[in-house]
DNA sequence: ACACTGCCAACTGTCGACAGTTAACAACTT
DNA sequence: AAGTTGTTAACTGTCGACAGTTGGCAGTGT
């Protein structure tokens, strides 16, 4: 993620920059990336943007169909289903072993985000970006380069799911709960909670983003 | 991965082959792959080389550098518990889910797949592929098709360390008696038991593949 | 012998052009 | 009108050539 920012190529940029696209929605679900079209917008040729592409397609960002090009993925309930299981189990597993490994540097940076939460949920506001903040700070503790990554590609699918059901996520205060849960677990060594309660929390965020119809 | 034998283009046809090369070792570790070598050995141009060479990539199975290109990769024993890190948080979910999920059928499956693995062990040989086609079993039970794929993909990093560090793997009886705890577990639906016993089966097979030097 | 400097060969990164495929549309048939 | 077939435009797939970068090596000086 940060990573492809050391791609100093032509294509690591237009990794960067069709992410961007892609996961503010400026591309709609379902919308067909045009090969010339987008390459002359960015001012680089086909090569590196294929490249582009293909990699955003390998993190699910993207989907290719043979000689017809790629496009933003449309998700049903099934596939929210199924992207919360997965990401259900990598960052449950996180939770488990930063239960295990967390130091108290990492306990303090998790009560700090925590608090930074619940200071903006005070003022009405609970963006996104500080729930993402409060998994980071967990993923750290854990230790695992590798879940880590994974991790952060799975977030990353859910935020652009979140881009194209434009769905208005405002956290709930039970997230908020969950979060200390998850604290005081990791903060008592007891990894099998830790993985309990992050399992719960994530099924109460994926529960949100179901579509009721 | 079977997937990609539909990519019925040129690019597709390099990533098969190209996987092979790697995972069989004929691309020994930390082995640089030459782009117009093996393109010219393929029959094939640089473009659709080069975007086998980046999938490959994105799977673990290649390591990029900036204008260096890519090489197999090698993995200490670090790399090899962040590897079993990864491959048991989603096994462990794999396997609590197919506890959950599986039906008669599944079982039946699992069943033959242990029996065919101890009929292999007993005439002296227990194969990977036995105990690959096990597993496989229990994932379809799962029935979580993006926990599936990841689990593929970490298995395959697996057959990679092998194929690199040249283990002789032959199964311990003690796999043996892992599967068929699992299916106990998955029998009784106990999801719990089924993600605990996976979790200390890899850690088996973690250690066997730890170099004690 | 050692360190430094300036080449140089090999490779990756990028580009523009061509070939092949697909899906949609128009024309024709019944 | 509905279905079928031919045509075509737009796109992806592929290629060969050029540009840029890197690491090594010969050469020079100390």
């Amino acid at each position: 993620m940060m990573v492809d920012l050391v791609h100093t190529g032509l294509a690591g940029q237009a990794v960067a920059v069709l992410r961007e696209l892609v996961l503010t929605g400026e591309i709609a679900a379902g919308e067909r990336v045009n090969e010339v079209g987008v390459a002359q917008r960015l001012g680089i040729s086909r090569g590196p943007l294929r490249e582009a592409i293909r990699h955003l397609a390998s993190e699910g960002l993207l989907v290719l169909t043979p000689n017809r090009g790629a496009h933003v993925p449309v998700t049903d309930n099934d596939g929210v289903r199924a992207l919360f299981e997965l990401r259900s189990a990598l960052e449950s597993a996180a939770a488990r072993l930063a239960a295990e490994r967390r130091t108290d540097a990492d306990l303090a940076a998790m009560k700090e985000a925590s608090a930074a939460s619940r200071e903006a949920f005070a003022t009405g506001e609970f963006p996104y970006r500080l729930d993402l903040a409060f998994h980071r700070t967990l993923l750290d503790a854990a230790r695992s380069p590798l879940v880590a990554e994974q991790v952060r590609l799975a977030q990353q699918r859910v935020i652009l799911l979140r881009a194209t059901k434009e769905v208005a996520f405002s956290h709930e205060r039970a997230s908020l709960d969950d979060h200390d849960a998850l604290i005081e677990a990791i903060t008592a060594h007891d990894g099998d909670r830790a993985g309990q309660v992050m399992a719960a929390h994530l099924a109460r965020v994926r529960d949100q983003l179901l579509t009721t119809s």
